[in-house]
RNA sequence: GCGAAAGUAGCUCAUUUGGUAGAGCACGACCUUGCCAAGGUCGGGGUGGCCGGUUCGAGCCCGGUCUUUCGCUCCA
């Protein structure tokens, strides 16, 4: 375990030497659990998306396609999402065990308690306060509600505690350019899922793309939320970018689109070669209140098994929400027959499985996995390299060019590789350092391939490729190169 | 948010009772070499996280603050 934390702190470091990830506003002493991608990062992000992207909206089998909504949004959104009422927890102190509680779980705890000891009436009667004090935002009357039932702290046992402070999930900002008298009035709310921009468009999208049920929308983007604890790199971050899909089908075929999405995903985590074992599925056991089943894919980052994407059977709950609240129609007709009616299937609004894969988690999976040290010592001498073992297709840079000797007319001939490469992929000359120092230093950037330019080029026109991963080098046509690395990326 | 630890050059670290900072790597120039890091010479770079206090004098002592890490708590 330890070592983990080691190897956690060695990818941490890692990102930021080489340009993957820096601490937001760093030169200010950086802002909590934000961060910004840097040169190389961001190369490696976008080639996610990209094969994100494409997986869902031109090689998957089904009929799907991808929208961007904006951030900001309708405030109603959130009420009806669910986001302004279910997700602002009041949260308590206990001073003595320094535990924090959700006011919620204390007194349903001291209920379940009650019960079990006979108490109905009292069980009851709480909650009910409860549930009224909540709905009133009355965190005074909640902190006397505890006290007066001497609600105690499992831990302390003792019944010292803090005032109820509230967490908000959401960040809230100004919108238009006049101050209201009532802060309210112009409150506005950024996103923190993304698939309620997906959900407000789903009749946009289902009528002007003429859509037929099942159907997806997929869509990438930014999204907010203020976590309690926020942590863990790029893990658990304030902003964060999110990759879903809302798959829309008819209602009672939930099961088997879950299930189909469920291997569907998993298995386009494995087509990048990332192995088997590091992945497991988390089903949940208390359910949100829009599923009726879900589960997290899992991926053994180096602080453990941790989410990384969910897969939720949302029913019909987001669609319905938003009819109620918009007094729009969020309905389909489908005019396919049932076999078992003999009619048409008729009017419904449709049930969705999501899949939300965390951008930043898959980079950090991604980079996890392909962080690697090497103890390359011989007898002679000690040696180790650090080297990234990105799938081509992913990695920021996919080629170096680099002239044995920076004359002789050998940088000139490297300078026309990269001329007739970068158009189809990113290339990279180097023509400092030792030749072993610059195969060291695209390693630690995850290069896959290096040409080597020497005197015998000018002579047959052939170079030297060596392999990120095995080290090994062949002689090949110049030729030869685009192809070879073009194969490896597609 | 609570508790603990930490913050010295781009990176990794040193400066052992307070006397205004050093090394290796990295970086730049030149020379040399030329297929798997660490050849030579010269050079640039630090108001010691930030603010304040004690002191003739503080990187080192004290207080505050910010950030990070670990643990707890929470997790749609």
């Amino acid at each position: 375990m330890a070592n983990d934390t080691n190897r956690f702190q060695a990818i941490i470091s890692h990102c930021k030497e080489y340009g993957f990830i820096f601490p937001s506003s760093e030169i200010y002493d950086g802002l909590q659990a934000v961060y910004d991608y840097g040169q190389m990062g961001a190369e490696l992000k976008k080639n996610i998306k990209d094969y994100w992207w494409k997986s869902m909206t031109q090689l998957s089998d089904e009929n799907i396609v991808g929208i961007d909504a904006a951030i900001f949004m309708h405030p109603t959104t959130w009420k009806a999402s669910g986001h302004v009422d279910n997700f602002n927890d009041p949260m308590i102190d206990n001073k003595d065990s320094k535990k924090r509680y959700r006011v919620d779980h204390l007194i349903e705890g001291f209920a379940e308690e009650q019960s079990a000891t006979g108490n109905e009436q009292l069980a009851k009667d709480t909650l009910t306060a409860m549930d009224a004090l909540i709905a009133k935002d009355d965190f005074a009357g909640l902190k006397k509600l505890i006290e007066d039932n001497k609600i105690k702290c499992a831990i302390s046992g003792t019944c010292n505690w803090t005032d109820i402070r509230q967490f908000n999930l959401m960040f809230s900002t100004e919108f238009g350019n006049t101050v209201s008298s009532d802060g309210e009035d112009n409150k506005i709310y950024l996103r923190p899922e993304t698939a309620q921009g997906i959900f407000v468009n789903f009749l946009n999208v289902q009528k002007t793309g003429r859509m037929k049920i099942p159907f997806g929308i997929a869509q990438i983007g930014k999204a907010f939320r203020n976590e309690i604890v926020a942590r863990q790199f790029v893990f658990r971050m304030r902003e964060f970018e999110q990759m879903e899909m809302q798959f829309f089908i008819r209602p009672g075929t939930q099961k088997e689109w879950y299930e189909k999405w469920k291997s569907t995903r998993l298995d386009w985590h494995k087509s990048l070669g990332m192995p088997a074992d590091k992945y497991k599925f988390h089903n949940h056991v208390k359910l949100a209140h829009y599923a009726d089943a879900a589960c997290d894919i899992e991926f053994e980052f180096p602080i453990g098994f941790k989410e990384l994407e969910g897969i939720h059977s949302r029913t019909d709950f987001d669609l319905k929400q938003h009819q109620e609240y918009s007094k729009k129609k969020m309905q389909y007709f489908d005019n396919d027959v049932d076999p078992e009616t003999g009619k048409p299937f008729g009017n419904y609004i449709p049930y969705v499985i999501e899949t939300s894969i965390g951008l930043d988690r898959m980079f950090l999976a991604v980079m996890s996995q392909a962080y690697t040290e090497e103890d390359l010592s011989t007898e002679e001498k000690k040696d180790e390299r650090v080297v990234l073992k990105f799938p081509a297709k992913l990695a920021p840079i996919k080629m170096a060019v680099l002239p044995l000797t920076k004359k002789d007319g050998l940088p000139e001939i490297a300078e026309k590789i990269i001329a007739d490469c970068k158009s189809q992929f990113r290339c990279f000359y180097e023509e400092k350092d030792s030749i072993g120092k610059r195969y060291r230093r695209m390693d630690a950037l995850g290069t896959p391939f290096c040409v080597t330019v020497d005197h015998q080029s000018k002579e047959d026109n052939t170079v030297t490729i060596r392999h990120r991963d095995s080290m090994e080098q062949e002689r090949i046509p110049i030729d030869k190169l685009k192809e070879i690395v073009l194969n490896a990326i597609a």
